[in-house]
DNA sequence: GCCATAGTACGACATCTCTCGTAGTTTGAC
DNA sequence: GTCAAACTACGAGAGATGTCGTACTATGGC
């Protein structure tokens, strides 16, 4: 999406192997709604979400897509806030910014991680 | 997006001037953030919960886009099951399905609110 | 040095999205 | 019946998105 601004890519700790990544005062909504509005991110998240703090390389999702989409989909969710990434070895270990988010937008994550974790009723 | 699967649009009671729109139990996440993923859109969301529950008519959100437009992200809304809308005569009359919401998807809406409600920091 | 592993870069493509303008419909007021 | 207001339908265009395949770049183990 064009008209969200250019994401603001600074980070002031230069952690070696750390990508960069929006500082959490600057996250914008619309661009987090966005990266959560695909059902492979929204999975991703899930999971991250799922393993409570601890890093995951990103093969270890197994997602019905190829490397390079891959790819691209921690990018974007790299770049709205959502993951934080950093190299190990050959790896690219992902977690989830969860204290950012909250700290942003408080209750969003935790209430759309519900919202996921309960898919379908009729 | 096309993998959202086709938004069922039955209703059961048939009230005269309701538009189509996907029953509570059938309301997608990922479609729903989709159709908050866009600043129009939102800020047709967040007016729409400051009126508290009164209609809206289209017009009266003062959207920098023209009526064509308009008439697509209300769409887009009442697709995803944001809002509900009626004709009045000459007018369609917007609510927010907030009660809908946060049966489906408890917290989410609140969230989101409260995220566009404070903007942005630094 | 050689090789496998994990991931990236780049181009291509089909599709979707947002936007507009013009023409049309529907409704209510006169 | 006529007219204005509110909205829709339709087509078009620019741009974004998700996907892939191929080629490429680390990095670590041998």
């Amino acid at each position: 999406m064009s008209y969200y601004g250019s994401v603001t890519i600074d980070h002031d700790q230069d952690c070696p192997g750390l990508l960069p990544e929006p500082p959490t005062a600057e996250l914008q909504l619309a661009c987090v709604l966005h990266a959560l509005a695909d059902p492979i991110r929204l999975r991703i998240v899930s999971e991250l979400a799922d393993a409570g703090g601890d890093e995951l390389n990103c093969l270890a999702f197994e997602l019905p897509v190829t490397k390079s989409t891959m790819t691209h989909h921690f990018r974007v969710l790299r770049e709205a806030g959502l993951i934080r990434q950093h190299r190990r070895g050959t790896s690219k270990m992902n977690t989830l910014r969860a204290e950012d988010l909250a700290a942003r937008f408080p209750g969003l994550l935790d209430a759309v991680l519900a919202a996921a974790g309960c898919p379908a009723r009729h």
